[in-house]
DNA sequence: CTGTTAGCGCATTCAC
DNA sequence: GTGAATGCGCTAACAG
């Protein structure tokens, strides 16, 4: 801890604490000669403002908390990065939770949160979570921003992607490339995000006049072990020549699955993946993403919360909606949407 | 804010703001009537301590600050994930700050740091500094632990992996498959990290008798247009049979030069790279990988500094290593060191 | 076992 | 323009 204190520049300076005080936040009380006495020791000795003592005093942390499922996966660092990014741009602090899912874990770190630590939230919600009491308690006291994962039934600032339009487009490309037979493995089932991609895939599949076979879409959960033998009783039984993957994670099982069964990447079947391997179809040709806006989505969440603790006129209401990009690489090229 | 302090519980339970403290800090001062009634109410009344004024009086945060170069990479991301599991069952908090390998954004922070906002730091050093006065400033005041990448001259807790090894034992791994004419490329070059994984390479080749190429080694730097076209050179003058990249990022533009080059990996150039993309083996067979256990690091590292913090006995200088695995991915098998 | 008193470092109100 | 006084909420020393 840096040992000096107001006081002590103070007492340097033949000055009083209070008048310190407001030299240092460039009060337009204080004469410029004085400021400039008062700056000009802070820096020869290094002072920095302690800051406990000023948040319990101001009631400003300078602090926000992001709470997401998992820091270890593409979406969500490269989220957390446009967070720290802005933060930092506006000399603000960024605190990290993750959830792994539980919404217990989840709840301890909200109720935890109302104490005064953080001046805004920022969370991606975990996929089991339906209960929103703490949430609307914890909006109380401090502004809460959802992104990518929100709660439905909950108002509340909200940056979420184009889910369901993504996941049409990709159902429909398929579809174009010949598929006849695609099938969808279901995640974050509880959640907007998960609902809005299979409904994205279903109307897809009807307004292209594919009759809508619920044996093709695959439930998934936690358990992976599950979900990798549900998968491969899906490829062996019904033999889809197309795959749509709501979550990045499924893809890997569904390669091994292919191999174990000899089944040809893309020529028996095409796979679709939201994702944000951002090098994953670079690395491998045979599979296309849905890559979410990550970065530019913790860019927009911590803006619109800035905003929203500067008293801002930002509609406390507000869904941001960004654009996914589906990306496709056969032997050179590269597409966007 | 929760607004109930403890001065309030004291009031309602008719005890002083005293009694009422040490009962949640559970002292064994406090019979246990008492501590029941007051543990009851601050539960029922969802009593959460203030951190600052908790903080301004004790000098313990109860937060650790991580900083790193970026987060939204695959070993950073990791790293922070076993750094916030540790965190969390200790009740600790965690900041994240990233540097963008810039040392004065680094300093920044640093400088930030001794206000006492963190009781200690956890650092993976940009690759620009080589300055290390601010770190032996912060370490004076609080715990300094250096992960991964840390500050040769310095005396401090550091973890980091056997890059040496690692990457002599890709080396010979390359010899052994009938490579003849293997490059480096080179990052991290002002780094002990960097460094390590270059005299590996070295020392592999001619222990191997194989005529040490200065023209193989490739220095890389922040500037991907030139790192792009100084591997495209190497690519086409020299025709390397098998190539090192000692950071993940150049794993990319070395595929798509070899594309745009047509050559095929791995039969005409057999690639392996220090990545902590773990799924790169298994979505690209033709893909080696040198996998730091960054999860284990970063539990390593929290539960290092947590014991430092807790004046365990600890050697202030104490250097931990882990072991990198070596993955390759044939048609099916797959190996570890 | 419990209460009284004091002060952590800062920002704000009120004086002059 | 500047200073003196006060209190944010908590914990620790001292007292009994």
């Amino acid at each position: 801890m840096s040992n000096i204190t107001i006081k002590e520049l103070a007492l340097k300076l033949n000055l009083s604490a209070a008048t310190v005080s407001r030299a240092l936040s460039d009060s337009y009380q204080i004469s410029t000669a004085t400021k400039q006495r008062v700056w000009d020791l802070a820096k020869k000795l290094n002072y920095e403002p302690n800051p406990s003592a000023s948040t319990l005093r101001s009631h400003k942390t300078k602090t926000l908390a992001v709470i997401v499922p998992e820091i270890a996966n593409n979406f969500f660092s490269q989220a957390i990065n446009g967070i720290e990014e802005v933060s930092r741009q506006h000399g603000y602090h960024v605190l990290i939770y993750q959830t792994h899912e539980n919404s217990e874990i989840e709840a301890a770190f909200i109720k935890s949160l109302v104490s005064g630590r953080v001046d805004g939230v920022l969370i991606s919600v975990s996929s089991e979570t339906n209960n929103k009491d703490h949430f609307t308690e914890l909006n109380k006291t401090i502004p809460v921003v959802f992104f990518d994962r929100a709660l439905d039934n909950m108002e509340a600032v909200k940056i979420t992607t184009n889910d369901y339009e993504s996941a049409y487009n990709a159902t429909e490309h398929l579809i174009e490339c010949g598929c006849k037979k695609i099938s969808f493995l279901f995640a974050l089932n509880n959640l907007s995000t998960g609902k809005n991609r299979l409904n994205g895939y279903i109307d897809a599949l009807t307004s292209n006049n594919i009759a809508y076979d619920e044996t093709l879409i695959i439930n998934c959960d936690k358990d992976e072990n599950q979900n990798y033998s549900h998968i491969k009783d899906l490829l062996t039984k019904n033999k889809p020549d197309g795959l749509i993957s709501s979550i990045e994670e499924l893809v890997l099982p569904c390669y091994a699955i292919c191999e174990e069964l000899n089944i040809n990447i893309p020529d028996d079947l095409k796979i679709v993946s939201f994702s944000n391997l951002k090098t994953a179809p670079f690395l491998n040709p045979s599979l296309t993403t849905i890559t979410q806006p990550a970065f530019e989505i913790g860019i927009t969440a911590a803006t619109l919360i800035l905003k929203l603790l500067n008293k801002k006129q930002v509609d406390t209401n507000e869904v941001v909606v960004l654009k996914s990009d589906l990306i496709e690489r056969g032997s050179t090229a590269v597409k966007k949407n």
